[in-house]
DNA sequence: GCAAGCGTTGCACAAATGTGCAACGCCCTG
DNA sequence: CAGGGCGTTGCACATTTGTGCAACGCTTGC
């Protein structure tokens, strides 16, 4: 079956056309849902097409129709956990509201955040998700105003045009100083890295003005980039000192498990008798029998299922279940107008939710 | 700056050209390279573009080209440590040589990879790189013979038509098997999944036929899906009973970590005193402190590169580097024409490396 | 000063598709 | 049997871009 000609090139409608001795408007509405096509040419039209392994050209049919179906995803460090987990998610649930996911890289320079949104307007993408880095302004607005969908995930950065989806991570860092305190730990340290998120910044100032309001003075360390080894070195100058502290904050499960290996490791600590340690994010491994870090949940699948309803709000033609996707973790979803020239995109928080498990002492 | 109308669509050329005074064609030029356009036209048009936050679209420009810039990867499981690190390394790598890649999530249903191949074709993608999942091959010749570039990434699945990209897992496996022999092992488990992927299968019968040759026999355990759990429950399952194994080779880093947390927290056992564990794939945790553990390489930077040559093959104007990219690590690179009736694509077959870490004792 | 040459510009057509409109044929009804 | 109506079909035009070809103008050399 499928005999076809070596042509070397994609199948047009023409050559389909021609197969099956009809018009190419016949083709065209054989592929078209809802069109008036008759039984019998559909079906010389789809033998032929099959014989000849004709696939409809998506790019051409999106000069006619303002939908391209490609969303962009935009991000750095890419082979992470959180982000990896993040892009499984949300290439899944595009996929399942018929889009297709275009992904951008923007690991290495330090402009190619503008050159990935300039990517997003040279494909005519749907929309624009921005998982790390910092656009500049002026081209977000082009996007905007192209009509395409600008998200933007886990930047508290408040920007007045795109849409944003965030996590709360001042409460859950709040949170996480009151578990420790708690749990009888006064010498507290927060360990973070010198990438400057704003996310990661927001966990530090929660945690820091939380311990303030407590009375108690935290020691912030920032040892690299975010990541294992700079938690690992973290570790390895906190604990080397006279005065170990007896609890530390990590502002990432990732920095959690360097650390932690490195208190067991080179200083033969034990968590959490010795220390308690508190994370960020959920990863896979923070469950891991090794490392059973207690940490902050990233509402990961709520995220993704947030991002195609954003989608499908323009595309009037839905037909989905019901609407049931956010119960009670939404903190707030305020989506009003704002600011003095620009309409704000809409905005949501989610919470994160804490997960415990053996890397605190209960109290 | 950057004052534009509320459009609300994407501008087309049209206007740029309207607004600059002068021809479509001047615009269309202004943004070819090499295209004859003078300086103050040139300059009029940019500051028009600029103006309207113009932007080139490439979908109409690939209607007329060949080349539509897209790459498509089809994987499964992209939250797995080892999917992660080879997408972020391709993408980065297809980025360098002016492609974007086009991500398609075959999790779930097990015909998602026709889905994904349909895609491919439908969207004119310049080529499909497999990750996982096994497409029909009357698809994969649809795809060859409308001129893409098809790139099986570690099927060994001797597949006719498409090129492909593998790791010596046979080789490395019977290499897995001696370090274990040589360090004095005896009762070796070989810890596997329910994947069935043709790589895990070529590792286990690597180690298992090198073992036969060393008059050993092996048992071969699959707990489940290839993940962490697994490797836990396979680690519970065989070190409960009365013959415990004195070594594991686990087919996946990721079956490794959960083997040895399993050996280590249910059962007090010191690796690699009581136990000796190889894995497989080389990804970040195996690294880290807790683990140390001795595995083998991918060489997933050579794959992302080599992927690219592959690319660059058909377009000639290609302005590189001199071709450094595979030394001594090259296994086996025939190209050579078999079959009967279709030219075989290229193979390439990279080493895998052992690394050596801390879960085997030294003989 | 005139003609040749060269750089630049615009027209028209190419690429692959969707769709409004008119026409055509068939069927049913009066 | 004729006419109206309806489903189907093809033509032509729309989408956005690149490019060959001809024309135009400016410069330069004789």
């Amino acid at each position: 079956m499928s005999e076809m000609k070596p042509g070397r090139s994609f199948v047009s409608a023409q050559q389909v056309a021609e197969l099956a001795g009809v018009s190419r408007s016949a083709v065209s509405r054989t592929f078209t849902d809802g069109a008036s096509v008759s039984e019998t040419t559909r079906k010389k039209v789809l033998e032929a097409a099959e014989q000849l392994g004709y696939h409809v050209n998506h790019l051409a049919r999106s000069l006619i129709h303002e939908d391209s179906g490609i969303v962009c995803l935009i991000g750095a460090d890419l082979n992470t956990p959180y982000h990896s987990r993040l892009l499984d998610a949300i290439t899944r649930r595009l996929q399942a509201i018929n889009r297709v996911a275009m992904v951008i890289n923007t690991s290495g320079d330090s402009d190619s955040a503008e050159a990935a949104l300039r990517q997003t307007l040279n494909y005519r993408a749907n929309a624009t998700v921005v998982l790390s880095g910092t656009p500049p302004a002026s081209l977000i607005n082009t996007c905007i105003n192209s009509g395409q969908h600008v998200i933007l995930i886990n930047r508290d950065d408040h920007l007045d045009g795109p849409e944003s989806i965030t996590v709360d991570n001042t409460v859950a860092a709040r949170e996480a100083f009151h578990m420790l305190h708690r749990a009888g730990c006064r010498r507290i340290a927060v360990v973070s890295s010198q990438a400057g998120t704003p996310s990661l910044v927001a966990r530090e100032r929660g945690f820091e003005q939380a311990a303030q309001e407590a009375g108690l003075a935290v020691s912030i360390t920032r040892a690299g980039p975010t990541g294992y080894g700079a938690g690992f070195e973290a570790g390895r100058l906190l604990l080397s000192g006279s005065d170990r502290p007896d609890a530390a904050f990590c502002v990432t499960d990732l920095l959690a498990c360097g650390f932690m290996d490195a208190a067991r490791v080179e200083f033969g600590m034990n968590v959490p008798a010795d220390l308690c340690v508190v994370g960020f994010d959920d990863i896979e491994q923070a469950s891991w029998a090794s490392y059973q870090l207690t940490t902050f949940r990233q509402p990961i699948a709520q995220i993704a299922e947030h991002i195609t309803t954003l989608l499908d709000s323009d595309n009037s033609a839905v037909h989905n279940g019901p609407d049931v996707h956010n119960g009670p973790d939404v903190v707030s979803g305020s989506g009003g107008v704002s600011g003095s020239g620009g309409v704000s995109g809409s905005r949501i928080c989610f919470h994160a939710a804490p997960v415990w498990r053996r890397t605190v002492r209960p109290k």
